[in-house]
DNA sequence: TAAAAAAATTGATTTTTATCAACGCAACAG
DNA sequence: CTGTTGCGTTGATAAAAATCAATTTTTTTA
């Protein structure tokens, strides 16, 4: 079931995918250079909040949470990368310490590279620069919108509306043929949403209810994304 | 009354306003070239979400409020960029569609740049390119920023850090000795904190019994800017 | 300057959301 | 296989926020 013409999904993903793709043999060269494959367990830290950078993360495979924990330790889920992303540019390129914090969802593989490689990559790529412009220019139309929603939309809204946008996220590990199943815990999908997680409950009770979605234990599975999309209220 | 040390402005402001300035010769002509002064006034809308860009506004006096509004027109403000800053860009670099409206606060005076010179004088300087990648960068801070506090503060802590964003916005007009005055409509100032006006009179009320600020019609004075920082309960 | 229009304020009420407390189920370790 | 522990679920209640309706104040305009 594709989302074309019925829903912006767009609007909701990063395009950090695109910036290391087809790059010249050269450049491609010295970002590799140094890289260095790391795995990360399922809950594990890969960078925190506030931190000095050291070089930026190519998810080979996994999903990330950024986000960003309040002094209670409250978290609130920002955006959630999939493989093939990169993570952990915006503190490089903004001279500054990381935004927010990065930790694994599931299993994942990622590719270190150091922040002296990436940067010389880029000194020397106009086309490395030009796809990282493109890229942060997209995400700021991504967070813009993200922020009109948690202003403006009910916490049912903002349900449907991260049900839609997670299940393209877990169409990457689905084998095909068999369902698409969200494998995520009740308390980060309250932290994408912004509310509390018995409310998350309630309302995949009542989505359940009117068989828009099946659940068992912790699996979600979109029977009727249509639907969803009415609920979500969303269409520009 | 400085802010360094009680409150982090800085991840409540971009940086635009550094990006054209001291660039070398060649390059700001190249910006100048076909440069052309626009006066807008109070509520006049500047680019409109949706639209196909033709070019930059620098922002020689000013403040313009960047916002999305939902199919109710209900606004929700993303930004207030003031007097030195940029915009329009994120639509020319994403090579997208306007990703958010622009609207004078005030009388405005713009110069816009077309987007031909702005890309060429982008792609003969590497300086222009670097400054912008800074931007964008600490302008995903910003904005990932504003959605945790959109997503886990109340509208009165809300509210605290809008007046004190805004007191710093407004600095720029006051005339020295005087007192900083916020001169926004209850409208806006409910758009940007994302909830109904009826609220922020409510709460402007409890400030103001409290001498946390002073109100004259539609005039904010703060008062007690530590208080205001205390009760936004903001300090990461 | 007076009338009209727009914006701000107030109070009452409803709806939404958060919080608290308890219980059941399922994965996990010994 | 069995306690333990974490996670998901449920119900009850409290708190926060939105909405509605009406009135006052401010600003604009004729």
């Amino acid at each position: 079931m594709s989302l074309t013409g019925i829903f912006p999904i767009d609007k909701w993903n990063f395009k950090s995918q695109s910036i290391f793709q087809h790059l010249p043999e050269e450049e491609y060269e010295m970002l590799c250079q140094n890289r260095q494959e790391q795995a990360f367990e399922k809950g594990e830290l890969i960078f925190k909040e506030g931190g000095i950078p050291a070089g930026i993360y190519f998810i080979k495979h996994g999903k990330i949470k950024k986000y960003k924990a309040d002094k209670d330790g409250k978290e609130q889920i920002i955006y959630v990368a999939n493989t093939g992303e990169i993570i952990g540019y915006h503190a490089i390129l903004g001279e500054d310490r990381y935004p927010d914090s990065a930790a694994a969802l599931e299993d994942c593989v990622l590719d270190f590279v150091p922040k002296e490689d990436f940067l010389a990559a880029l000194a020397q790529s106009p086309i490395l620069t030009q796809r990282l412009l493109k890229a942060l220019s997209h995400e700021f139309a991504v967070l813009s919108n993200t922020i009109s929603v948690f202003a403006q939309r009910s916490v049912k809204e903002r349900l449907a509306i991260a049900l839609i946008v997670l299940r393209e996220k877990y169409k990457d590990d689905h084998t095909s043929g068999a369902p698409v199943i969200i494998n995520i815990s009740r308390t980060d999908l309250a932290s994408i949403v912004g509310t509390a997680k018995e409310n998350v409950v309630r309302f995949l009770k009542e989505f359940k209810e009117a068989a828009i979605i099946n659940t068992q234990g912790r699996k979600i599975e979109i029977l009727d994304i249509r639907k969803l999309i009415e609920i979500s209220n969303y269409d520009c």
